[in-house]
DNA sequence: TAATTACGAAACCCTTGAGTTTCGAAATAT
DNA sequence: ATATTTCGAAACTCAAGGGTTTCGTAATTA
């Protein structure tokens, strides 16, 4: 209705803004979680004021679906992943695609989500097929790819491999678990992952 | 001062009602986490006021953390581990020491935390001592005295993988994570963390 | 120039929830 | 009996924060 003709007349939306306030509430996500992210909080970070963040999105919820889905765009290229030659190159490349703290970043953001999730299930819903199920599936195709060459044994469990490693990565830089998980990803892969995949033997 | 001459005259404190209202700080904890724990919704559930809960506890942070620490008193008794012949038997049994439901509120309880860690890390720190460090040095126990009866290999990696249990047992629950945890703790440990220790044979 | 729309800052409204106080009733001491 | 303390319920205070509105200013078009 208003799409085709709005704005005949008058002042032009600065479209740099919109990225300037999605980059400003992932930086706070990060920071605070999202009880702890204040819209106030994300207008000053991005130089603006509250009306302007409301003239563009109708609620801070909506505000961090879209920028959930922001941050997952490219993230975890399904069509380009990593082919260093051997999964725990490929595992490890997946995980640090980007440079200094882009990584982290991401991390902590989704780690600090357990209201948003639980409160806006709808929208939720929206993110988890944007981000995790990207994100998981990447790791399912490499491990796949090392199956298929005979990297690692036939009947090893992929699912549950790649399931720990989303779960771990979640859990390792939140504050409550940073006591306990002090294991990085890269010893968690080495010295669990890939042995339990290359000899899946159980004892049942 | 108070301590020993304390109440010589009036009606006399219900002792009772101390347990009543931890574990309705805990059932309520369980259903919303921290920042969805109301004190008017844990009053009524105990069936008393607010009144009554402030004449115990200063705030609700020092509600909370005395909850915690119950809860896991005599939960992980490392005095007395389970000891089932086997390793996988005993890992399972460390996670499910108790009837019905039991341990899954316990783990409901420790993923709704996130705000309380972050803003409280003066309480934190004495519920991690008194909930995490037991449940980890448990877990650490059974593998090392499987290692020394021969069950896995010596050269596996004990640590990574009780943080990994830990870690992946903190997550599966909770509800961000239900649609990628599909995994229950039997399976991980069957295909993936046995595995690992007794083929603890990495790539590098 | 005049109308229109966006901008950023501030004031404002409204709900939620932590923590306090009040009050009548019940229990326990002197 | 009377003073004292607890009980449970309700009313209250106060701060935080989501969301809206106002207002003076800047940009854009007619």
């Amino acid at each position: 209705m208003k799409k085709s003709t709005e704005a005949a007349v008058g002042r032009k939306r600065d479209h740099t803004l919109n990225t300037r306030i999605i980059e400003a509430a992932l930086d706070t996500l990060a920071e605070t979680g999202f009880e702890g992210m204040t819209m106030d909080a994300v207008a000053t970070r991005a130089k603006t004021g509250k009306a302007s963040v409301y003239r563009r999105w109708a609620s801070k919820a909506e505000l961090v679906r879209d920028a959930l889905i922001q941050m997952s765009k490219g993230s975890v290229e399904t069509e380009q992943l990593p082919d260093k030659g051997c999964l725990r190159d490929d595992l490890l490349a997946l995980l640090k695609p980007y440079p200094a703290g882009y990584g982290e970043r991401k991390i902590k953001v989704m780690s600090g989500l357990g209201r948003f999730f639980t409160e806006h299930q709808d929208l939720a819903e929206e993110v988890m097929q944007g981000v995790f199920v990207p994100w998981s599936a990447a790791n399912r195709q490499l491990m796949e790819r090392a199956m298929a060459r005979g990297e690692i044994s036939a009947a090893a469990d992929i699912e549950t491999a790649c399931q720990v490693i989303v779960a771990v990565t979640a859990c390792r830089t939140q504050a409550q678990y940073g006591r306990l998980i002090t294991r990085d990803l890269t010893t968690v892969i080495d010295n669990l992952i890939l042995p339990a995949l290359m000899h899946p033997t159980n004892v049942a």
